[in-house]
DNA sequence: TAGTGGTCTAGACCACGCT
DNA sequence: GCGTGGTCTAGACCACTAC
């Protein structure tokens, strides 16, 4: 019952992809649980039984529960067992930032039609989004996101000077900026999210094909590279009925809030 | 430079309210970061430094470090040290979870207006998201919810038996259903939610005051409690402009995703 | 190469849920 | 009272960043 030894050839081992020993526990107690191992709403064997089974210590597999607890798959409490909440499900990071990435594991066909890009000096909230200096440039892009010909989306995005250069002399057709940054080394890794409703503009009815005035789901996402700076200020706007956006949270850790009005 | 160090007298030392050492650290470094005493996007102590300065070990102040992470206040890499990130706007999860909790907070009076509380059998979809067998009830609530008066949302709650039993009997005034459950042992623990847009049917236009057709957003909720049981399916529908969700994510921990389409 | 956070171990004690 | 997860310690080694 222990991991699988990594039956790689005694080359230089531990060389693999996700490498940490946690992680390969969380990614078979995931697949456990998900099987329905422990069954619909079961509890978990005791963290001392878990680290036996698999060999390692009870620090590690509290790390591999750590993530699932996160995740919504288990529950965890002091005195009793976990229990298995549900069959979450998760998406990756870069999923959830890439549109294309999305589309494609969807299986859908992802588009994406130019309407605009150009460079101009950013704006008080822009400036504040990106932490630039008054009489920064930023670059501003406006393109039609589409599901397999579809229209589905309107994405804002404005970038620092040096992101936006990069994404300036990217050919007109190409689908994936964010794939592209990333093979020119811009990561991105934080992201704040903001969602609420808004009333269609008139760009918005020409791009989207719907009325003026009618409600689209909106998404505002400032996103940051390692180091803290902001790489990213997005603000996508979709018909309604195309997307949802869930989250899950607990008593324990609670990365979702409720706000009052809506500062635009 | 050490911790408030348990200045009670002698009595049941620790007995005090969230005791645990890493989150007093924890909290320390949240009043530091937000008060600016490392800059804008300054970098953080190391983890010994931190860890000699509060008298623990290294493992308690990477545990307090945890929580700011995830909190999006603090970024984390192998290699340099931590660099402040933002002012994340924290919510409690009760915050989150009570609309009366959440307008307290605001310095806001809520109310809720009582429109119907029925007995019924659950249908399909409720009685999966409730685990109810076959034929088993459930008690259904509608409610207007009022900000200093004015309309929000349309709050439609549904629980199982044991739950509804409680608040069926709960005086048709008290207007914070949720605080009233926890008193009599209910506990919520964790939640999934999906937030997507919706056209308001002729009951939401009659309490909102809003016409039918117009655009409202929607936040599904399933509520379980520590042992995993669902306590509680409710459907929120807010008058736009009046709240936005934010979820804050990285690379390391994402609890956020975006769906296709929209199983009602 | 020095310093940093990431991972892992082994052990200890405690607070809590149950029975 | 027993078993459980929660907290804390002390130490070790590694992978990565930055100089």
């Amino acid at each position: 019952m222990a991991l699988e030894p990594d039956q790689s050839a005694p080359g230089p081992a531990g060389t693999e992809r996700g490498a940490a020993l946690y992680r390969k526990v969380a990614a078979d107690l995931r697949e456990a649980i998900t099987t329905g191992a422990f069954g619909e709403a079961g509890r978990l064997p005791a963290e001392g039984a878990l680290a036996e089974q698999y060999g390692v210590s009870r620090g590690t597999v509290r790390q591999a529960l750590a993530v699932l607890r996160s995740d919504g798959l288990v529950t965890s409490r002091r005195g009793t067992r976990r229990v298995v909440l549900g069959n979450a499900r998760v998406q990756s990071f870069s999923e959830l930032l890439s549109f294309t990435h999305w589309a494609r594991s969807m299986g859908e066909e992802p588009g994406g039609i130019l309407d605009s890009l150009v460079r101009r000096p950013a704006d008080a909230a822009e400036r504040e989004q990106l932490r630039l200096e008054p009489g920064a440039e930023v670059y501003a892009i406006v393109r039609l996101r589409t599901l397999s010909g579809a229209p589905v989306m309107v994405e804002r995005t404005v970038y620092p000077p040096r992101v936006g250069e990069l994404v300036a002399e990217l050919p007109a057709d190409v689908v994936s900026h964010t794939e592209q940054l990333r093979e020119h080394g811009i990561l991105f890794t934080d992201a704040d999210h903001t969602i609420d409703v808004v009333a269609a503009n008139a760009e918005d009815a020409r791009l989207l094909g719907c009325r003026r005035g009618s409600p689209l789901l909106r998404e505002r996402r400032r996103t940051t590279d390692p180091t803290g700076t902001p790489v990213e200020w997005s603000q996508d706007r979709y018909l309604p009925g195309t997307v949802a956006f869930s989250v899950h949270n607990s008593l324990a850790t609670s990365a979702l809030s409720r706000h009052a009005r809506d500062s635009d």
